[in-house]
DNA sequence: TCCGTATTTGGAACCGGTTTCAACCCCCTC
DNA sequence: GAGGGGGTTGAAACCGGTTCCAAATACGGA
């Protein structure tokens, strides 16, 4: 019928069917009032006719916002992070808002993630989960009035929403303390990345003040970093385990790890509780399976927290370097008892 | 010193500085030859006193590319699509292609989702995993030669990897039959809305072939549907245990569902598996943990392989209606034995 | 030294929208 | 019937890049 236009149609070609400028169209499109009737309709019926639908890449550049916000999150995988982008996808439910969610598994992707952000073109707003953004992007950011969000990272100049990791750690403790522990071991860990947000350091200043509190030396020996993988919280657990002097109870900075610690048990025949008690830190849902007694940290709300201020942001609130701490939670359960 | 640029530098701000063309900054950039050293050298230090960076947006749009690929997936906090999504990051993470996530909770969502997308300009390509895109996307999509590959969701016009889920239904039940059972009852699930594609159908559609194949009658009140919930599981195995003659074992067509039946079992004191046998279907995390016998599903696989094969697409190659079936295992655990 | 050709370079068009601004039309009032 | 005002409308500038094309420059050989 006539010459094919190739690919989708544009806003032009909506106008020249409907006899119109394209300045008309884009009112129709936005709804913007003083447009006739009867124009509306004809404008409306061309875009029927040619199944036209708005270029979102070209809507945006033109108004400058992007209508997205962008997620980085180092291990997105991993149950704690999805948790938290649950919460973080429910916040941003009913916004106008659509999720790019950037994984970052390395410091150069670290980089990569946030270097795509920082211009302020490609995400209306930022939540950086876990992960401490680099001083120059941060810095660019706040040029380019890229408003930002952190979610379990410390900043000095950002709206932060934090767990109170530090409580977790006196909360285990105290509660090995109370069931009258005086041997208790601390596995953290120790990221070899600088870029992620170490958790655990808290955790470890909590289990070191609480002991201080109840006037129990902190052995060296009993303090052990590793990684956060199961295995390597099982080898550890093993060493301690098999010292002169083993601890009587263990303190995991995660879940994972804990379970590590509840594996190494099992290998040299130590019964839990009776033998050995064993306290986790985050509460996944594995821990329950498990009966670990744990520390629950809010990891949802964490998310859902963080979305909802930078939404609070976005619509033009000044939060500066307002910062959230969520409370943790102990969860007894049945891998804790009083000490042999 | 200087009129503040306000914003950040544009390409327009690094020509003048260096007193050269747009174009010849453009070429630097793009790192395209026939560039004088010495006019190149000038260029990059302009932007780096600038400052400067592309607009991602800006250059997409003149690009038509979005470098970026485009993930749609229903309730991707559960588990199993969240192991699907790891395969996705995995099988992109050498591309240049960058992931935007979309959740679809509802029809509207899903509508949504997909008209976001069809467009072309968003992402470079679409990844669509356990949802059917409507026909009328499907075929805009189709126009605007954007690439789409299916995960866990059959369509006929389309690349797809899909899990065989028929024979996983065969594989759980033969086993059960293989241990002796007769009475072997079925827990699945029916989704309300049609948007989302029905593994559980296919599983269920195994299951009778395979009782058929032994000459078991399929009772009608063995084969029930519920949701996906462990919760309405429990309840609906319940009742099959409080049937006159209550089945002997219980095929879930999902784990959660499973966990759901063990703890209906663990109510009424039924001993698993003495006196019931459970399967489960995924192999979760938390299967593992449980003890539980299930039918795992390469989950990571599926979406690794819809990755590289959109990445395949995106490369030019032609893949028409291809479909990849990834075979599902076995996992016996300590939830199955012979019946009482 | 001069000319021809290959290499560099910048102006301008383009990607597909939004928005400003001035022109236009219509209708009402005097 | 002319003047004035408000509601509609379209041309053109703009968002910030890429790229075509033609002009300008560099360089080799005669």
């Amino acid at each position: 019928m006539e010459g094919l236009p190739s690919g989708p149609a544009r806003i032009a070609d909506v106008a020249a069917l409907a006899g119109v400028g394209v300045a008309t169209v884009s009112r129709v499109l936005n709804g913007h009032a003083s447009v006739r009737p009867v124009t509306r309709q004809r404008v409306l019926e061309a875009i029927d006719v040619l199944d036209y639908r708005p270029s979102a890449l070209a809507r945006n550049l033109s108004l400058g916002r992007a209508h997205a916000i962008g997620v980085v999150v180092p291990f997105f995988t991993s149950a704690s992070a999805v948790e938290r982008i649950r919460g973080v996808v429910t916040g941003l439910a009913g916004s106008p808002y659509d999720l790019a969610l950037f994984d970052v598994e390395s410091e150069e992707r670290r980089m990569r993630a946030f270097r795509l952000f920082d211009r302020g073109d490609r995400a209306d707003g930022l939540l950086a989960i876990s992960v401490i953004p680099p001083a120059n992007e941060a810095a660019r950011m706040r040029k380019a009035r890229l408003p930002v969000v952190l979610v379990d990272a410390p900043y000095d100049d950002l709206p932060t929403v934090l767990i109170d990791d530090v409580a977790g750690g006196e909360l285990a403790t105290r509660h090995l303390v109370e069931l009258g522990h005086r041997r208790i071991a601390f596995v953290g860990d120790k990221p070899r990345d600088d870029f992620r947000f170490a958790a655990s350091r808290d955790r470890t200043r909590g289990y070191e003040l609480e002991l201080e509190r109840a006037g129990i030396e902190v052995r060296r020996e009993f303090v052990r970093e590793g990684t956060l993988s199961r295995h390597v919280a099982r080898s550890i657990a093993l060493e301690l385990l098999r010292l002169g002097e083993p601890p009587t109870a263990i303190f995991a900075a995660s879940d994972t790890q804990a379970l590590g610690v509840l594996e190494a048990a099992r290998e040299l025949g130590k019964r839990v509780p009776e033998e050995l008690s064993v306290v986790g830190f985050d509460d996944v849902e594995l821990a329950a399976y498990a009966g670990l007694t744990t520390v629950r940290q809010p990891l949802f709300e964490s998310g859902l927290r963080g979305a909802q201020l930078l939404l609070q942001v976005l619509e033009g609130e000044e939060l500066g370097a307002y910062t959230e701490l969520l409370p943790v939670e102990l969860v007894a359960r049945s891998t804790t008892g009083p000490p042999p």
